[in-house]
RNA sequence: GGGCCCGUAGCUCAGUCGGUAGAGCAGGCGGCUCUUAACCGCAAGGUCAGGGGUUCGAAUCCCCUCGGGCCCGCCA
């Protein structure tokens, strides 16, 4: 590896702090406090003042290095905060001083143990009595003020984006929490989580592109789950009642801002209720996420806004009402495919004549309805054709009972009362295979095998973990919520 | 798949009409005992993404390649 002046410059430091026999990469900082801890403990201080009693250990990453003769002020970073330590030639001793003062640079992990003081400037901060050096950084940070701006550089080395930018941190942080408070609700609510297939012989559940891969084992083409659908509802027979699953789905698709070929799904299945029961559910679920988002980032104007639309409740509107207002398109259901290929056509869409005319709708739909939809919206009620693992309505022919929600004009999840008869079902996925000259909707023959022993009627929903945590942290790209986005290899 | 844009020092960015490479931060040396994007002085740091072409002369113009971004399309 190639290795530049100033990296030289900081490995000449730690060949010399190995030729006087101290150790720049230590085992261990015993001991150490937040330095949220010591910023609270600043808070009944005056000006100048130290605070009395026991000394205090910190640890975190140098951040910056100002030095003023005879003092230094270092700021360093830890996971949720950042503190500054004052360095004093009287307190560390002359020699001692000079020599941290030369050794340490930006990027390097130090501990310090000290009292917390107030600056006379009032920066809340600890007057290190003791340093040590927890891991030399051999390459320098990103610039201390712009941080790492090269988007490229943020997501194939994330650790350099989070290292330097405490924005990036909270949201991580912030997804990592909003999932623990998914599955707490969850588990409340009596769901049991379970852990399905990632292999598997048949990509079900949708029609996106599977990944293919091979198991020497079997000595058979294999393939990632695209969702976990098929998986999930053959739990219901199983007798498990009310299962959900958060793990990766994979979709050999484009990425683009709300696309990824890996992204995280949650599917919840409950048996005995029907959609009108998952509409409520969600809306808990949104109401508490939101609430949690609010209090995690404090500073996020997005984070505040979500929480009190989410509070505020979901809007309801009919799928297909919405489009014929919004379309200005009358009596959307009497029309020929002919005619709905043509409306998608003048919306922009190139879709081949010989879609089904589902198809047609929901082009419309995302062209004339998607963008509007920014408050939280309940879209109710899907014409069937497109449909084929959700139950007929029970009161309007031609139609499932389906929902799909919206914020912001972005979807973030899917449900259904589960269709749960099996010659229907049978007949469905027919349908599909003939709808389609390109085979690549391969019908899971045991699912339907699986149906003829029982499913209880159920409802079922999809949400996109990682869109729910963009909305919920007001981020734009699927990229800066998924820690490791898929690159292309960097050839030299 | 189509269109537009970007790639210059470790990082953040300038670079005019084609005239031979600039700043800030970081790093080095010196100064400074309350700064917080600290400050002041000195010195150093370049495969201008890569390759080819036009030209007396290319970071700059043209072509190709690589990587990335945005928009559109495709992906229920």
């Amino acid at each position: 590896m190639e290795e530049t002046p100033l990296e030289h410059e900081r490995r000449a430091k730690v060949a010399r702090w190995r030729s006087e026999g101290r150790e720049p990469y230590p085992w261990s900082f015993p001991g150490r406090a937040p330095t949220e801890e010591v910023r609270a403990r600043c808070a009944t201080l005056s000006a100048g003042q130290e605070a009395e009693g026991a000394p205090v250990r910190v640890a975190g990453r140098l951040h910056a290095l100002r030095v003023h003769g005879g003092t230094a002020f270092a700021d360093i970073d830890d996971l949720a905060g950042s503190l500054q330590l004052i360095l004093r030639a009287d307190v560390l001793g002359e020699e001692a001083y000079r020599a941290w003062r030369s050794d340490l640079d930006s990027g390097d992990l130090i501990g310090a143990e000290g009292r917390p003081a107030l600056s006379r400037r009032g920066e809340p901060s600890l007057v290190a009595g003791r340093l040590e050096l927890l891991a030399k950084a051999i390459s320098p940070p990103p610039e201390k003020f712009h941080g790492l701006q090269d988007v490229e550089e943020r997501l194939r080395r994330r650790y350099l984006d989070l290292l330097s930018s405490a924005e990036s941190r909270a949201r991580f942080r912030a997804r990592s929490l909003l999932v623990r408070e998914t599955r707490r609700f969850l588990d409340e609510a009596g769901f049991l989580e379970v852990e399905t297939s990632v292999l598997v012989p048949v990509a079900g559940g949708g029609t996106a592109q599977p990944f293919t891969t091979r198991s020497n084992y079997l000595g058979e083409e294999v393939r990632l789950r695209i969702a976990l659908e098929l998986a999930l509802k053959r739990l219901l027979v199983g007798g498990l009642e009310r299962v959900y699953e958060i793990g990766k789905c994979f979709r050999n698709e484009d990425l683009d801002v709300t696309h990824s070929p890996e992204f995280t799904m949650l599917e919840a299945y409950w048996a005995y209720a029907d959609y009108q029961d998952m509409k409520g559910l969600v809306e808990r679920l949104y109401a508490r996420l939101a609430a949690r988002a609010a209090t995690l980032l404090p500073e996020l104007p997005a984070a505040q806004e979500a929480a009190r639309s989410f509070e505020a409740g979901f809007q309801t509107v009919d799928f297909v009402d919405e489009l014929e207002r919004r379309s200005g398109i009358s009596r959307l259901l009497e029309r020929t495919p002919a005619e709905l290929r043509d409306y998608a056509r003048a919306a922009g869409s190139t879709v081949p004549d010989d879609s089904p005319p589902g198809v047609f709708l929901d082009k419309l739909f995302e062209h004339h309805v998607e963008p509007h939809l920014v408050r939280p919206t309940f879209v109710m009620d899907y014409p069937a054709v497109t449909t084929p693992l959700a139950k007929r309505h029970r009161s309007r022919p031609g139609f499932v009972e389906r929902f799909e929600f919206y914020y912001r004009g972005m979807e973030l999840g899917n449900a259904y009362t589960e269709l749960n008869d099996p010659d229907e079902q049978f007949r469905r996925f027919e349908e599909q295979l003939n709808a389609r000259a390109e085979d690549r909707f391969v019908y899971d023959e045991d699912f339907v095998q699986a149906l003829r022993y029982g499913m209880p009627p159920a409802t079922g929903i999809g949400i996109g973990v990682d869109r729910m945590v963009m909305a919920l942290t007001g981020t734009a790209s699927i990229k800066e919520v998924i820690l490791f986005p898929l690159v292309r290899t960097r050839t030299p």
